[in-house]
Formats: C-alpha cells, structure tokens, sequence
DNA sequence: CTAGGTTCCGTACGTCAGTACGGAGTCAAT
DNA sequence: ATTGACTCCGTACTGACGTACGGAACCTAG
C-alpha cells in the first residue's frame, strides 16, 4: 500500500515536494507516521493511492476557483455527512464561477475591440483606452 | 478642470485613495504638481476627467487580467506609434482569456456534478471528491 | 481663528499560494 | 562502507495587489 515517497507522490500530484510539505501544514493532507521497512531508524513518511486522490482533488479544486481554506472544508466534508454545509459552498462557488466566466467574456469582447481598433488604421497611435471605454466589470 | 481631489477622483473610479496612491508609486497614474487656489501654502493636488478615464481603465484592463505591469505598458503604448506591441500584448492576453475562459467552464461543469451528486441521495457522506476524480485542467 | 476632516508621505503590515534554503538524518546502490 | 540522492523541518523569502498607520501640513465651515 503505503509505498510512495514524498517525490513520488508530488510529481503523481503533478506538484513539487516543497506544495506537498506545505498543505499538509495547512492541514489539506495528512501527514504519516514515518516508518522503516526494516525496524532500524527513524525512517520516512510514505504515502498511497488516497493521498494521491486528495491531492489531484486539490488541484481540480482549485481550477474551479476554491481556496485553500475552503478546499481543506470540502475534505472535512467528504468524510463527514454535512450535505447541506457541502451543497452550500458548492453553489456559492457555482455562483462565483458563473459571475467569473461571465467577466471575463465581457473583458475579452472588449479586448477584441481594442485589438480590431488597433488593426483598422496603421497610423499614429492605438486608441487602447477608448477601446475599453464603458465596458467589463 | 482639474478640480477634485484624491479623494473624489477614488470614488469616481470605485477604488480607495490608498490606491490611488498605489497605482501613482507604480507609475500607472501620474502625480499632478501641488496646487493652491490662492497660491498661499503649498497645497494639494487636484485630478481631471482625463485621470477618472485612466483609473477605469485600470479597473477594466485588470478584469481582462493583465497585471499592473503590463496595464503600465499599455497605458504607454497608448500615447505612442507602437502599435505592433499593443496588438501583441491583446493577442497574448485573448489567448489567455479564451484559455482561462474554457478552464472555468471545466470548472464549472465539474462543481455542477458535484451539487447535482449531493443532492441525488439525502443520506451518508457526500461524494465530493468522486464527483471531480478526472475533471478540470 | 479654530476645530475637524483631508491630504501627503514613507514605511510597515496583510493575504494567498507557494518557493527556497540549509543542515541533519535516512535510504538505496555499488 | 561509502557515496549520492532524497527526506525532514523550521524559517525566510517571493510576488501580486493592495491596506493600514502615524504625524505633519493643509483646507474649509462655522
């Protein structure tokens, strides 16, 4: 089971080891019990399948815009039997994403415009300001 | 003309006079001379429409998620002919838009799986972590 | 003319999400 | 057994974007 080094288990996270040492400060992933094959020495923490499952989520929970402290609460979730607390903070964060998308569309019709601006004359300067003038957020 | 004050040039760009400040040490806004109705004492400085137009743009360019370093370079490129580097710059940024655009809507459809999975059963944990296994950038 | 609100300025602090460093301990291969 | 890579740990630093503080100067209303 438990067989992965830290390294391992960064770089199958798709993160560097120093990512790894710091969410499990921020408690985002739990930190193992070092531990020897062989008995002699301290030895050093090993990690398995559900470690690299919590970090993957960590990361595909951050494209969808959670933070840290939000994500650490969806971990205590999953365990847990809270579905209204879980729902909650979806929709919310569905919320957010929506109004987020949403911007930036906005943003990138108005960027259009500048850059259509900018293309339709080849002379003195592009007119970047009036091309943003009256749009996005 | 230039007849409000810091404080009146930040509400009309919907920021606060410590970044108006902010942006003026980072050069994205200039810093009028001091200026005294009477000429008696040294007085404060006073803005002009011309520096609301800018301050919007800043709000604006920064929802299309150039930093304030790049906001800068537009900014002057906006005074001068290099409209090669401007168009480079929107080209850059749409490509971004239209990638962090398309992450979102990934985003997006995986969180909704999420909800939509919390809210198909009524008991036991909610499935949080299943419902993103394989999703999102 | 005085009380209060503003402005000005430098510097310090705050947040978010890491990244880097350095020295000691540990592991795996030769 | 030695070498070389990796681990562990605390602490410090980064970068992007502000926000806060504090004292002196200033401006405006009563």
């Amino acid at each position: 089971m438990k067989s992965r080094t830290i390294a391992i288990l960064a770089r199958e996270g798709g993160v560097g080891v120093e990512t790894v040492r710091f969410y499990q400060r921020r408690g985002l992933l739990p930190t193992p019990e070092r531990w020897s094959r062989d008995g002699v020495g301290t030895g050093v923490r090993r990690y398995g399948e559900e470690d690299v499952r919590r970090l993957r989520f960590i990361r595909s929970a951050q494209t969808a815009g959670f933070t840290l402290e939000q994500i650490k609460e969806l971990l205590s979730l999953d365990a847990g039997e809270d579905r209204a607390r879980a729902h909650e903070l979806a929709s919310e964060r569905l919320a957010a994403l929506d109004k987020a998308i949403a911007d930036l569309v906005e943003a990138r019709t108005a960027l259009r415009r500048l850059a259509g601006a900018c293309a339709s004359t080849d002379q003195g300067p592009c007119p970047i300001i009036a091309a943003f003038q009256g749009e996005a957020a």
